[in-house]
DNA sequence: AAGTGGTCTAGACCACCAC
DNA sequence: TGGTGGTCTAGACCACTTC
């Protein structure tokens, strides 16, 4: 990998083309997720780079949560297995205690259809394109709380609305069986009151607060993954953000 | 400044102790908002670290929005009143349309009182301890959406309450009147109903659904120093989270 | 032309971990 | 003991801005 004479036409920085060498690398599937890279000097000698290009590389990967590192072990990908990774895209806490058990997932519907227009804008679809679509209530310490719509795009999961029985953590389960490992997320929070179907699958009133969030996911390689709609009764859980 | 030849008794690297003394002169108002820093190099001598030393911290610094730098010009101490800033921490977005104009403010009360409860305790003040409160509401387009309870420590904000004319850009205000930055924020997102005084304020009706956002702010130097309510009508608005 | 930050390299030494 | 990432330095060259 050289940088040349060229003077600046779309000058790319060698670190971002490492970076994007890497990303390329486990997106297609060379380096799994949890598996070890190769150390800063390997990288540096099969990319022809200095160590220090490739540390910078993988430091970046580091703040976006691609890799994880430990001093005297190697380089790892992450996997959506780990604790921090599973709360770093489940915002919902409990008011007071500290962060709940991981919640699990009664499943109440699992269907191939086609997109709504809501749903095609969001994932980018064509009208005739299909989608699955999960709905589920999400139960926590017990309690049914937080009412969910899952939409992915049936080109991208394949059979997943043939399987048996789907994992609560669905993150991890999109990494495990379709190499999809999701990114980066977009969030839109609205309130609305419960209606019918809230009330009876949340076991609450009808016209209560509830929250609602819309999210939008993206995956490693930029590719829109996955929409969703939770309704949550916000009685015991807020949602939470960190501003830095 | 020397790393010495200790074994690791609270061991910190050189660019993080450069970091926390670039950040004392600015808390200190050595350097202001909007001024420039010294050069890589001469920071480099005076801190007797290397050069590379001194970008590493501020890169960080850069990162988490403290400072910017513009290549060819210099190193800036970041103020509030940039259009990035100031939506960085006003998440609240019209749900189609881009990001609306800046919101105005209506004031409707400003006082100083005696520390509720649940204020003291999200600001970690005795019981005794005075707070000045600022009740007003955003306009967003002519229309009120946002209605907020500003809550700050009395013995950070002296005569605030005092002021004539209060801007509806308070983290600038904060800034230039009394140095302090507003660096982080914790938001609490929950749902609930709209009582009289929300009804009357924005002009709805009671029982329509809200956001609610409690705010936990900290400064530059970790103080915390603001605790806010804001409660919004999401029928036009929503608020938005990127997660990365 | 001079000065700034941005990129890239090379090398030294340290801290941590596994064997 | 050997290999990994973490820190720190020194220096070269480039790109950009200002004068």
């Amino acid at each position: 990998m050289t940088q040349e004479n060229r003077p600046s036409p779309q000058f790319k920085p060698l670190y971002e083309q490492v970076k994007e060498l890497i990303i390329e690398r486990i997106v297609g599937g060379v380096w799994k997720p949890g598996e070890v890279l190769p150390s800063e000097f390997q990288l540096a000698d099969m990319l022809n780079v200095s160590q220090g290009t490739v540390r910078k590389a993988l430091n970046t990967l580091t703040e976006e949560n691609v890799v994880f590192r430990r001093q005297g072990v190697g380089t790892f990908v992450s996997k959506h297995t780990l604790q921090e990774m599973l709360f770093h895209f489940f915002r919902f806490k409990h008011h007071l205690g500290e962060s709940a058990d991981l919640p699990t997932a009664d499943i109440i519907d699992l269907q191939i259809m086609g997109a709504e227009p809501k749903v095609a804008l969001a994932l980018n679809l064509a009208s005739d394109d299909k989608v699955i679509r999960l709905h589920r209530v999400r139960i926590i310490n017990g309690d049914p709380c937080i009412r969910e719509l899952i939409y992915l795009p049936h080109h991208y999961f394949g059979d997943l609305h043939l399987e048996a029985a789907l994992p609560h953590a669905l993150y991890n389960f999109y990494q495990n069986t379709f190499n999809i490992t999701i990114h980066n997320a977009v969030d839109s929070i609205t309130a609305d009151l419960s209606n019918a179907t809230d009330a009876k699958l949340l076991n609450i009133e009808v016209g209560q607060p509830l929250l609602e969030v819309a999210r939008v996911a993206t995956a490693l390689d930029g590719r829109l993954v996955e929409y969703s709609i939770s309704r949550a009764h916000s009685k015991n859980l807020h949602y939470e953000v960190k501003i830095t």
